[in-house]
DNA sequence: AATTAAATTTAGACAAAGCTAAAAATAGAT
DNA sequence: ATCTATTTTTAGCTTTGTCTAAATTTAATT
C-alpha cells in the first residue's frame, strides 16, 4: 500500500464523481453555507437519495463539505474553491469550442462536461490565455477568476422589465439543447438590443423590439433570458 | 435496469482503461495479428498479468481481441481501429498542445493521456482541421488517418547510419521526459540536418555534424534519434 | 401528543478495475 | 520423458460508486 502524497492524495486528487458533486452543490446554493438536501443533489445529478449520502460522507472526511445527518450538506471554503476551479474550466473550454472550433452555444455544455475534469493547470491557464480572458461562457455565465473571485451580474430577467424599459441580452437561465436552438431559429442571440413594448395581462406574453424588429416572445422564454438593463 | 442502446453499450462505449489496454496492445506489435504475452501488456503497463488476463477476457468478449489462455491477446480488426483511434487523439492533441499553447515537447504527453479519452467526433475533427492535418506529433511519430490509415516512414535509426551518410532528425524513438530535456539541452531538434562523420568502434559513440556544428554523442542517443536519410 | 407521510440513512448487493496468493499450464533443460 | 522454472490463470479480496429495500428520523396533521 503506497503511503507517498498523503496530501496530494487526499487534498488534490479529486474523482471525477467528486467534483461533479461538488459543482452540483454549487450550483443547487450549497456555497453560502446553505444546507441542500440529498434529495435536491440527487434529483439534480439523476442519481439516488442513497447514493448521495455516501458521497456526502466522503467528501465531508475530505473537508470539502459540512454534513449534518438527516440535515444536508453546504461547501466549506474548501470545497467552494475546487467546484469554482471545475466551474472555471467548464465555462473556459465551452468558450473554446464556440470561438476556436466554432461549435454552436447548444453544442458545448456535453463536451464541457468531459473536459472540465482534465487536470492540468497549465493546460487551462494556457486555453484562459488564448481566449484572451474571457469574462462570460457562450452561454452569458461568468467565468471565476483563477483565484476563485465570482463576477456578480447586475441583470434581469427579461420578464422583470417594465414596460418601455430597454437593454442589452447577456445571458439564458436555461441552457437547454432545445430552448438555444428555438433562440437561433427566431434569431434571439447574446448581444441583441432588447426594449419591452407592451405585456399581456392573459398570459404575461410581451411584445418586444429586437434590433429594431417587432416580436412578440411568450413568457416562458421571457423568463429564461438575462437583459442588462441600459442605464 | 436500463436496456436501451445495447449497441452503442456494446461496441461503442470504451472504458479509459479498455482504451488504454488496446492502445498498449497495439503499440507492442499486437495490430499484426501477433500474440502478446499478458507479462509483457502488464509491465507495459505497470499493472499486474492477473489484471491484464481479466482484461483480455472482457476485450475479447467485446470482439476487439482474439485471445488464447496462455497464449496470449492480438488485436481484431475492429481492435486495431479502436486503438489508432486513441493514438490519433493523443497525437493530435500533443500538436494542439505544442503548437497553439506553447507547450513543450516534454511536457504533452502526460495531458494527451488524459486528453486522449475525451468522446467527442467533432472535437477531435475540429482540432485537426485547427492544426491544419498535421501529420506528425512533436516526437515525430506519424498521426493516423480519420479513417485508420497509418502511414509508415523510411526513416532510419541514427545509430544505423553509414560514416558520411546524411539526413534530416525526424523523430525520436524513446519520448521520455529526461531524454527530451537532454536534445532540448544540446540543441537537438527535429528538423536539423545530420551528417554522420564518424563511429568510435569502442562505445560505439558518433562524431556528427548537425546544422553546421561538430558534436560528439554516445549510441544510447544515436539508437534513440530517427532520421530521414537524404536520397 | 399521537399518528402518519415524507425524507434520509443504513444494510446489503453489484459491476469495474485492481491486487495477492495459490493452482495450473507451458517451456526449457537435462 | 521427466523434472523444473517460468508464465499464466484462477480464486478471493479491496475500493469506488452505484443501486434496492428496509429501517430510521424528521416534518406535518390531526
Ligand atoms: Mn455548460
Ligand atoms: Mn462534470
Ligand atoms: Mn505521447
Ligand atoms: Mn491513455
Amino acid at each position: 500500500m503506497s503511503n507517498k502524497n498523503v496530501f496530494l492524495e487526499k487534498y488534490f486528487l479529486m474523482t471525477r464523481s467528486e467534483e461533479n458533486y461538488l459543482k452540483t452543490i454549487f450550483h443547487l446554493g450549497g456555497g453560502d453555507s446553505k444546507s441542500i438536501t440529498t434529495n435536491a443533489i440527487a434529483e439534480q445529478m439523476e442519481t439516488k437519495p442513497s447514493s448521495v449520502t455516501d458521497m456526502a460522507k466522503k467528501l465531508s472526511e475530505k473537508g470539502l463539505v459540512d454534513y449534518v445527518r438527516y440535515q444536508g450538506v453546504s461547501l466549506t471554503d474548501a470545497g467552494v474553491k475546487t467546484a469554482l476551479s471545475i466551474i472555471r474550466k467548464h465555462r473556459l473550454w465551452e468558450v473554446f469550442l464556440v470561438k476556436k472550433l466554432d461549435f454552436t452555444w447548444d453544442e458545448v455544455h456535453e463536451v464541457a462536461e468531459q473536459l472540465e475534469h482534465i487536470k492540468s493547470e497549465k493546460l487551462i491557464d494556457k486555453i484562459d490565455e488564448l481566449l484572451e480572458f474571457p469574462k462570460h461562457d457562450p452561454h452569458g455565465d461568468p467565468i471565476p477568476t483563477k483565484d476563485g473571485k465570482f463576477q456578480e451580474r447586475d441583470e434581469k430577467l427579461l420578464s422583470e422589465m417594465p414596460i418601455n424599459s430597454q437593454g442589452v441580452c447577456v445571458g439564458v437561465k436555461d441552457s437547454s439543447v432545445p430552448f438555444l436552438k428555438f433562440l437561433d431559429k427566431n434569431k434571439i442571440a447574446l448581444g441583441n438590443t432588447i426594449k419591452v413594448l407592451d405585456k399581456e395581462d392573459f398570459d404575461n406574453s410581451l411584445r418586444i423590439q429586437m434590433d429594431g424588429k417587432e416580436m412578440r416572445i411568450s413568457h416562458q422564454i421571457a423568463a429564461n433570458l438575462y437583459v442588462k438593463k441600459n442605464d
